[in-house]
This record gives structure tokens, sequence and C-alpha cells, in this order.
RNA sequence: GCCCUUGUAGCUCAGCGGUAGAGCACUCCCUUGGUAAGGGAGAGGUCUCGGGUUCAAGUCCCGACGAGGGCACCA
């Protein structure tokens, strides 16, 4: 006799045990036919299923996040009856939900092509038609290993291993197709209308490379034709804002075959790098750091001390002279730690803040490059701040402040904060490994920011803190970090004089706020879709002659606001002035500023903004306080 | 590093067995025009590199290198 709760507060009673699609039935047909799961107690579970005590449910439909989760899960069991139908071979492994859509890793000795892709859609599609009941039913593991063994589901197999001997499996028969999946799923396939397979890529049973190489297939699914529509057409418009495009289309930087991975800088791009170096050194200066430079190559030896030839020789660019092996510095830390041993240092002296503009080369894998995101040759805002261990979170608290502060000037309003604790490879106690985490969680949760725990992601010597950003795409790059270091000081030998007249090891927290300046430039492209805010703009006005008879006027015009102290430059071709307002605001120059002969009269400029808009007749010293005023604003957006 | 895709003029791309094409950009000429493309002419390519198949190869096959999307990696 199951009474059943409806968000609504209503009551219903039934006198058998009742699945939630009888349910949606005695409430409507439509509702019925619209249900694709139900969630009891907060607890998904399929429509199919009865209900058996008092419960609160909750009757899911497409119009539901969880809803739609759903019909992208099962289109994952869908594509998987299309696959076996054509490659009855193939063998299935998961197929998860994942943002917007699903994916199914295969294990096949065919090489999946995108024609191979079109033709599992279409047989999708096929299936789709049939309206096809999906049928839950449970077994055993025992009857579930039967049943795999059976198919020749190796890796369905080795999951039933991993599941406890006495839980019930859910299998979902979807014709003569089974799968194993937790669940829930729809009722039918008519709830299954609207995907596209998007991608195909390489994956590893249980991600780990040392696995079998599987195949992915990914697709999107939505509730919609129109929402389909739009997300293909967000896509789209996102791939516009790819940083290799803009970059090259404004002429930012280049990279070619000869140095994969590293950036060829034109002028535009320089000039915001330059900018952007600009004002973090300032910030570090107002913030006590003091700034150094130190070696591109250093002998190995200093490698071996510090721990980084055990573990990432392979990774380090190396060259030799005189029989010495020198690498090329994939990091500053070590380097900075000889600056700190020079002379004596007293507890009195700490915190030291070193901080470099640290050129580092790494031998990244040559799938991982991409763009300015990932690359082999890259400059951080790098410090070390040698300090005790009392002096941790304070410090630890000030960076983050820092971070937020420098973030908000350029306008990012989402930052992914996440805590990387210890990985299984790691130098240093258990015990220094508790107190640094605990000191850099600790942190965080004093400010309220909200934050992941990443486990076994650290860095070898200490625990980080990571911030975030997106990409055009969501894809997220780790800018900022903070990490704290007891070892590297020990291995390095870093000392210095407590007041108790004993020498001691320093903690070293390394950080940065940018993370590397080529992919933070790559974000801020992609940020800004290439409109850089003026304080950033390559060039930030170009002055256009109407005719010939303006060149002079341009010229001299142009030289007084160089002189200013701004970055503008003119453009005296010989052609209609609508022509040029195209080019300039292609190349996303902010100001447009147009002579003709009414102005060279008046000596003025008439102004408009990148986006199209007149901002009227302006003298010079007019202009230059409204420039000072977009300036100032840098790229803040509140 | 792994899987799929891909590499043709400065850029974007077409050509997919018979000896290279378009648009834009560039050069020159005409045009001096007031807020997102005025007109004409011209120049420009050992089709990434190295092998192979073929009478004949950007075009098919193999390999190398680069790039794109994922995966793995990321001090």
């Amino acid at each position: 006799m199951p009474k059943i709760t409806l968000p609504d507060g209503s009551k219903r009673f039934y006198k058998e045990p009742i699945s939630t699609i009888e349910i949606a039935k005695s409430i409507g047909s439509s509702l019925a036919k619209a249900t694709i799961a139900g969630k009891i107690n907060n607890v998904l579970i399929d429509a199919t299923l009865p209900i058996y005590k008092d419960s609160n449910l909750v009757i899911i439909t497409s119009k539901d996040k969880e809803g739609i989760e759903i019909i992208r899960h099962s289109f994952a069991h869908l594509v998987g009856h299309a696959v076996k139908q054509i490659y009855p071979e193939v063998q299935m492994a998961i197929g998860p939900v994942i943002d917007e859509g699903f994916y199914y890793d295969v294990f096949s000795e065919h090489r999946f092509t995108p024609e191979d892709l079109l033709k599992i859609e279409e047989r999708v599609n096929k299936l789709i038609k049939q309206n096809y009941n999906v049928v839950i039913s449970q077994a055993n593991k025992k009857e579930a290993i039967n049943i795999f063994k059976e198919r020749n589901e190796i890796f369905k197999l080795r999951i039933i291993e991993g599941i406890d001997d006495n839980a019930l499996i859910n299998l979902y028969k979807h014709q003569e197709y089974i799968d194993m999946c937790r669940g829930p799923h729809v009722p039918n396939t008519k709830h299954l209308r609207y995907f596209k397979l998007t991608k195909l890529s390489g994956s590893y049973w249980r991600g780990n490379s040392q696995n079998e190489s599987l195949q992915r297939i990914y697709g999107t699914a939505w509730t919609s034709q129109k929402d389909l529509d739009e997300y293909l057409k967000r896509i789209e418009e996102a791939e516009k804002r790819d940083h290799r495009k803009i970059g090259k289309k404004q002429s930012l930087f280049h990279i070619q075959e000869e140095s994969p991975g590293m950036i060829f800088w034109h002028p535009n791009g320089w000039m915001i790098y330059q900018i952007l170096e600009k004002f973090i050194r300032d910030i570090l200066l107002k913030n006590n750091y003091l700034e150094i430079k130190t070696p591109q190559a250093v002998d190995k030896s200093l490698w071996e001390k510090s721990g980084h030839w055990e573990k990432f020789r392979d990774d380090m660019f190396t060259t030799a002279s005189e029989s010495r092996i020198y690498a090329i510095k994939p990091m500053n830390c070590p380097c900075h730690v000889q600056v700190f041993n020079q002379g004596l240092k007293s507890y009195k002296d700490l915190p030291i803040r070193l901080a470099e503009f640290g050129s580092c080369h790494r031998n990244e894998p040559s799938g991982s490059l991409h763009g300015l995101m990932r690359v082999r040759n890259f400059t951080q805002d790098d410090a070390h701040i040698f300090c005790t261990e009392e002096q941790i979170q304070e410090e630890v608290s000030k960076f983050i402040d820092l971070v937020f502060e420098v973030y908000k000037t350029f306008g990012f309003d989402e930052i992914i904060i996440k805590l990387s604790t210890r990985p299984s490879k790691r130098v240093g106690s258990e015990d220094i490994w508790d107190k640094s985490e605990e000191a850099l969680s600790q942190a965080l949760n004093n400010k309220g920011l909200s934050w992941q725990l990443q486990p076994g992601e650290g860095a070898f010597y200490g625990p980080k803190i990571e911030f975030s950003l997106k990409d055009c795409l969501n894809r997220l790059w780790q800018c900022g970090t903070i990490q704290v270091d007891f070892s590297m000081p020990m291995r390095l030998d870093a000392t210095f004089v407590d007041v108790n007249n004993e020498k001691k090891h320093p903690v070293m927290l390394h950080r940065a706020i940018l993370g590397s300046f080529e992919r933070f430039i790559g974000i801020l492209i992609e940020q800004y879709e290439g409109k850089f805010p003026i304080w950033l703009a390559p060039t930030q006005i170009i002055l256009l002659n109407i005719t010939d008879r303006n060149s002079e006027k341009c010229i001299e015009l142009n030289k007084q606001i160089n002189e200013k102290g701004y970055r503008s430059k003119v453009d005296l071709r010989n052609e209609k002035i609508g022509y040029k307002i195209r080019e300039s605001t292609m190349q996303r120059i902010p100001l447009i500023g147009v002579v003709g002969d009414k102005e060279q009269t008046d000596n003025s400029i008439s102004i408009r903004s990148l986006d199209g808009t007149n901002l009227g007749i302006f003298k010079l010293n007019e202009l230059y306080t409204f420039m000072e005023s977009l300036i100032d604003k840098k790229g803040r957006v509140h």
C-alpha cells in the first residue's frame, strides 16, 4: 500500500507496488508519455521499476536536468546497440554522460573513421524510429557474468569483477543488445531523438596508458531540434574565438615546424606581452617581491639534487659542453634557492620573495601541444617565497587576494579553484604533507572560497592550489598556482638562522599569478575575442585621412598622440574611408579617428569606436582625457 | 606518446591519376571618395619532406615531420 507524495504536496494511495510510469498514467496520459524516470526520496529510479514503500516522488521528464542526462546516457547505449549491429566483433567498455553529451569507449581491431561515424549515426536513426522499449532487468553477479561471457564482453566482465558480490546488477535490453548500467534509462527510445555523433578519439581502458587502447565515440544529445541546433551553432561561434585563428588574423604570433610549441611573437602580440609584464612587475614591486634573473642552462647535478632529474629527465631539453651535461631549465625554483643561499639569512629577513619572469623549456609530449595554451617554451610570472612555517598561512592568504585582484582586472568571472594533494610518487614525509595540505585548504576555507579537491594531483614536492580559467570551448587551463614545499629547501640546503641561533630550513612557496604569459595571453585573446581593452590593445587608435589633402594633418596629429605616450598609427592609403574603416575594424583597433577637411580646419578628430558608435569630434586634449578614462578601467567589467 | 583527421599561392580554400585554380591580400594604373569592401591590369606555387606504384602522382601506397580533435602526460 505505497503512499506517494508528489512535489506539490498532494498524496496518492495505491493498493499494489506501482511504477513511476503507472503513477504518471494515473495523473494524465501526456505526463505518462513524457515520463523518463522517477526520483524517489531524491534517488533516481527507472520509470518501469515498482515502488514498494511510501515515498516522495518526482516524475522526471525531458524538462528536468536529470531528464536530459538520462537521455544522453541512454543515447550511449543506443550507440552501443548500433555499433554492435554493424560491427558485432566490437567489445564495449564504458559509455558515460559528459557535459552536453556522452561517449562510448569501445575496443575493436577495426579503426573507426569519420565515415563509420556517419554509418553508425544512420543506424541509430533507424533504431530510434522503431520506438522500442528499453527493458530493465536485474541480475545477480553470477548471472551477469554468464551473460557477458556468452557475449564475449571482456570489459563488462572486468567491471563486474569490481562489483560487490551480493549486489544486484541492472541490465538494459535494447532488443538483442544488452548493456549493463547503474541507470536509470529511458523506458522507450521514443525519448531519444535529437543527437549527433561529433568526434572520434583514442582513449585508454580505465584512463591508463599502460592498458588497452580504446576508441571513443563522442556524441551530443538534446531534447529538441532547436537545442541541438543551438548547441552546434554555439560551438561554431566559439571556434571563431580560437586564439590561434585570431592570432593569425591580427598578426599576434606564429609557430612553425622548426620549433614546435615555441612562439614567434610578432610586434602586435609582443606589445600585449610587454604591457602584461609591466603590469605584473608593478604589482610585484608593490607587494614586496624582489625581481631576479637566473641562468637558462644549469648543470644536471643541480637537477639531480632537486629531484627533477629523476622524475623529469626525459622531459627536459639538455645540452652538452666540455663533457658536462646541462639542462635548459624547466622551472626556476632550484635557481631561486641558489640566490637565496648567497649570504647568511636571519629569521628577521623572512619572508623573502624572489620573483623572476623566467623562461622555461619543457619537452612536452607532442600530442599535448596546443597553440599558446600548452607550449614547450614559456615564461612564468614566477616567484618563490621563502618563509617560516608560521608565515605560510598569511603568505598564502595574501597571494590568493593578489590573484583575485589581478584576475578581476581582466574581467574574468569564472575562476575554478582546485586543491591538489599528495601524488603517489613524491618526496617528503607524511607529516610534512599533512601540514602542507592543511595550510592550503585552511587558507581557502578562511576566505570562504569554493574549491574542488583533486586527490593525488599535487606536485612531487608539495600540494598546490590551482586557479584555472576556461577557453572558448570551455576547456580548463591552469593559470595561477601556489604550492607549499618543505622538501626543496632541504634538498638544496637552504637555511636561515632562527631566534635560538639555530640553522633551520625555510619553507618555500612556489607561486605564479598568470602562470605563463603564453597561456594567459591565449586565454585573454579568447576572452576578448581579439577585441582587447584599450590598455592592452597593440594599437590604441588609428587615424584615417579622407583625401590626400588631409595626409599631413594626420601625420602631425599622429605624431602628437604618439609623443603623448599612446599607441597611435595612420592609414593614409588612397582608399575610400569606408574601406579603411572596415580594415581597422577587422584589425580590432579600439578607436578609429577620421580626419577630413572639416577636422583639418579646426584641428580635431572625428572618433568612432570599434563597435561602430560615433563618439563625436574630439580635440586632442579631450581625446587624451577620454583615452585615459578607458585605460584606467583596464578590462574590469564591474 | 596513442587513435582519428589533416598539410596546395601571404591568408581562406577548391582540385583527388594526365603536367596547378578561386576569393582576399600584394604590385602597378585609373579613381580623391565623409564612417564596414570603387574599377582595371599584373605578379605570385620544386602542391610539407623522403621513398614507392604507374607511361604519367598535389591526386594512390609507405614512412618522417608539422598541425587539428580527443586520450595520456603536465615539475
